[in-house]
DNA sequence: GGATTCTAGTCCTATAGAGGACTATAGGAA
DNA sequence: TTCCTATAGTCCTCTATAGGACTAGAATCC
């Protein structure tokens, strides 16, 4: 049965599907860690070869938006769920806890022209900035500044900031539906101001990481740009290259 | 014609072709930058179908052994080239200039304990140490101190440091043989000392960025240890997760 | 009840073949 | 010379088919 996929002139035909079902699944026509039909079906319905369809999700999969299992389907992806800003430093003790999360304060603010243009927003919308400072067997070791455009995450405005979750990006999907399925850190070098450096236990001065983050939704849009501030000394970070 | 593919229990075909395929490129059947057979050929010399194939090179395109070129064949990497650390900084001025490097000291050590066994050799095997500065305009910015095995780079110890290419790693393949296919760079935070800080312009305890890296050839052995120091204000860099 | 075996559904491997797209070179036409 | 065209070689796309491997749950046996 050919549901006509559109012939996308010099586009070969694996490409247009995974495109395709690129758009259903940010349209929500499968929900986050659902399966979606299984290969042979999706040949069926598309009216290609089961060796095209392969090479469509292999597409999809190597973008990290859905996930492949041997046996069981294929499944589009629960997203990233947090602690991976961790991953750039090397805190002492004992590691195996879960870091918590702890929030200092939580307002209503208007994008400035470059963060509306990162967000995808317009100069002056609303926005949440939220301050909130990460903890690791209770030490203070990571402080943030998130941005969240209020026209995606309404409903965090009206929560408590006592009843913020540890993980951000879980808390996102479940009240506001949103998945991040991929985020870019920008590492830089600087020193904590005053008021930073109080939150975290350290002198004002002291040398410390920055990690900006741009986090994006499975179409690709940007819903959070977050500046991280750590202790420099803790910092480290292992990069393959090849 | 069927050469007999070693059909161990419970690995795919391709995945074997892929194994033996990559024998072959670290034992120099085909040199570095020289096309392997077509794809066509080669299924025809092992007995296998043409997709058998084309899965088994996309094994080793993906770990960056081969690259593919659509219309003229398929090639052993040249290996990485060089400027690769200068990713992590961000240096003020024309950056279009190609680094340079100019050697400070070149001379013969034993390997201790540690080294030697990340070099894959015996505890008290001979090696250069190579301490370089690298240069951006003429200015230096990167302090560097190599550590190369004698038992593959010998041709290296009868080479004046004046004669020193700009970049290591095409002079170690045009000299010694060797190809770096992939390299493992780990960051971290500290303060130069006075010999390095006087090296790169620098007061003394001046924040840096020390960067510790594992270089390894086609077959996965690491031939180089190097530890990198630069300045850490002018550090950035970008990851990427999902 | 507990262990084993079957069965359906899924992704994975492999085959064979046809045609398209891209690159590079050689030869002929203007 | 310069431009165009043919040609051969390569990787890329797509089809159609068959069986294997893995998962999960139902049915069966002890």
């Amino acid at each position: 049965m050919d549901t006509g996929l559109p012939n996308a002139a010099g586009v070969s035909r694996y490409a247009q599907l995974a495109q395709e079902l690129r758009q259903r699944i940010v349209g929500g026509e499968w929900a986050a860690g659902a399966a979606i039909p299984a290969e042979t079906e999706l040949a069926e319905r598309f009216g290609v070869a089961l060796g095209t369809v392969r090479q469509a999700v292999a597409m999809l999969a190597a973008e990290g938006i859905v996930q492949r299992v041997h046996g069981k389907g294929t499944f589009v992806t629960q997203g990233l769920n947090g602690p991976s800003l961790l991953r750039f430093f090397r805190f002492r003790g004992p590691t195996d806890e879960p870091p918590t999360a702890r929030v200092h304060r939580c307002q209503t603010v208007r994008l400035r022209a470059a963060d509306a243009l990162a967000l995808g927003q317009q100069t002056g919308d609303a926005a949440l900035r939220v301050k909130r400072v990460r903890l690791l067997a209770g030490r203070p070791v990571l402080a943030e500044d998130l941005l969240l455009p209020l026209a995606r995450f309404e409903a965090l405005r009206a929560l408590p900031t006592r009843e913020w979750e540890d993980l951000l990006y879980p808390m996102l999907a479940r009240l506001c539906g949103v998945t991040v399925a991929r985020a870019n850190d920008e590492l830089s070098f600087g020193h904590l101001d005053a008021a930073t450096a109080a939150l975290l236990d350290l002198p004002e001065g002291a040398p410390a990481i920055r990690v900006d983050r741009q986090a994006f939704d499975l179409g690709g849009h940007c819903i959070e740009l977050r500046t991280t501030w750590g202790d420099a000394t803790a910092f480290h970070y292992s990069a393959e290259m090849r």
